[in-house]
DNA sequence: TTGGAATGTCAACAAGGCTGACTTAAAGTA
DNA sequence: TACTTTAAGTCAGCCTTGTTGACATTCCAA
């Protein structure tokens, strides 16, 4: 199964013979419905807290950056100063996230989650890994190999830089 | 690879080594970073146009199931009408999707493209299949298989339903 | 003929994007 | 030292797209 498939292929590997229109739009269809079902476990839980995809994008990228800084945020999550500060400006204040002043750069402010921040993140993170152990368990290991290189494949290569960016850096 | 990896494995196959909490969390930011690659070519297209991501999900699932009922676009899509027809309304008054009454059931409405609503649509389609082309080239063909299966597994049931419908139902 | 289903519309609201302008503090530099 | 740049935060206002709730119309079917 892993290489000749029997008909298409010069010898090559290059296998155009599946890239079909109807292939492409099949799988741009499953990455819509399936993305949906990604977001529905943390979507009821953040619902109670009043908190929506915003919030939870921040605890995770905070939790797995700890110590990281607005600016690095910002470039993770692609949205302007403006629309994180007010997210994270709510977190602040409900005690979810500490801002520290930046030790070497004092301009900077180095976030963190506080327990109970931990805890919500912990909480929507064990919710939405469920599910993806779930999927993963369905499809098999070596699936799983196949859909992380797609994804991998299918980011703007700045994300890509951050998605294997080491995570925690806390220096 | 795919049954004995060495250490964990009882020999029926069931490969909990690999859904380590990490795995499970690059999964995740992996469907993060991914599906904003996947949004981002038909994102700038559509700003030209000042339309957005609901006016092309609308577009495309139309072009799908030429005639679909106002109904069965709602289930879908999985929004509110309200919020359904406040796009809808903005692609008819434009030209761009032709609501028809219908023939058997006077009460529903059968929708379908005009020329320039399938301009469109093939426009935003192109960029968004360049891109899901390009990722499945780079990943070859037995990702790609894992891929879908992982989206799949990944889905609400009810949309895992529409998923595997039959596309074209015209009828 | 009446009830319910499908559709459409109005109003009001919230989340979370955006731009633009501006302040403060700290750091870097000429 | 004086000027410029950078990081962060804030205010105001706008847009899209989601939500509820109320209500009108049409028309099928019991």
């Amino acid at each position: 199964m892993a290489e000749g498939g029997g008909a298409g292929g010069t010898g090559s590997g290059e296998s155009l013979l599946f890239l079909t229109d109807e292939q492409l739009r099949k799988g741009i269809e499953a990455m819509f419905f399936a993305y949906r079902g990604f977001t529905a476990d943390p979507d009821r839980i953040l619902a109670e807290h009043t908190y929506g995809r915003a919030h939870h994008r921040a605890l995770h990228f905070i939790n797995r950056n700890r110590g990281t800084t607005v600016n690095n945020l910002l470039a993770i999550l692609g949205v302007t100063k403006q629309s994180l500060n007010r997210v994270l400006r709510t977190l602040i204040v409900d005690g979810l996230v500490e801002s520290r002043v930046g030790s070497r750069d004092k301009r900077e402010r180095n976030l963190y989650l506080t327990p109970s921040g931990e805890e919500l993140e912990r909480k929507l993170s064990d919710a939405q890994r469920d599910r993806m152990r779930a999927a993963y368990r369905a499809a098999g290991p070596e699936a799983v190999s196949g859909f992380r290189q797609v994804l991998e494949a299918m980011m703007e290569p700045e994300m890509r830089r951050h998605f294997n960016a080491r995570t925690d850096v806390d220096a």
